[in-house]
DNA sequence: TGAATATATGAACAGATATTCATATAAGGA
DNA sequence: TCCTTATATGAATATCTGTTCATATATTCA
């Protein structure tokens, strides 16, 4: 069965948005594109946390990088990211039937 | 900052879809409402593990149920599942530039 | 070249999560 | 009532995941 394939794909893909972190590095790189550091002192994460998480988002390509001198500005690569934040936003307001 | 709050319920409500099983079991409702056996003999996963599955499905009321004699059916309780899970595929098959 | 800054990375650790196993509950049929 | 079937549930376990810590790499500046 090749839907097990897609099966995969989908769970790793909406893994990217199970986490706090990563949510909140994309919230700000949808703002606009932002350094490591940058990020770190938002969203009051540690540097070395915030770049293991962004080398797993880049390796799921849902951010790319520039690079300038010793900075390395990150920014996101796809707009499905916006879309489906903002799905899962609509999700949430509706559900106070909690 | 009441975010904060935001964030743990988006990230609390994209976990639901991270996992294979959790998956699997919703393509299954989607289809058509199912009892907990047919869920394990179709997805080939314990009736035990299963049940967990939908407790926890059922606790973030994503799915419903139905009493008939001994069996209880499951179903889908929240249309938003099909919309987010659809979002997820169109990015998948887009993303061949893995 | 040497120091400082920005980022990356591997290992280790702690906490979270999914499954299994044993058992419990509930309903139907003999 | 007793047995069987369907489902639920708690504990134990094994795996996965995110962070920290130490260290490495790369770039700029003095």
């Amino acid at each position: 069965m090749e839907n097990i394939k897609i099966i995969n794909e989908l769970s790793e893909f909406f893994k990217v948005f199970s986490d706090t972190t990563r949510l909140r590095i994309l919230e700000v790189l949808l703002q606009k594109e932002t350094s490591v550091g940058d990020i770190s002192n938002k969203i009051k994460v540690s540097a070395s946390a915030v770049s293991h998480q962004l080398s797993y988002l880049r390796s799921t390509n849902l951010v790319k990088t520039r690079k300038e001198g010793q900075v390395i500005y990150y920014s996101i690569a796809d707009n499905h990211i916006k879309v489906i934040i903002e799905c899962g936003l609509e999700h949430i307001k509706e559900g106070i039937k909690l």
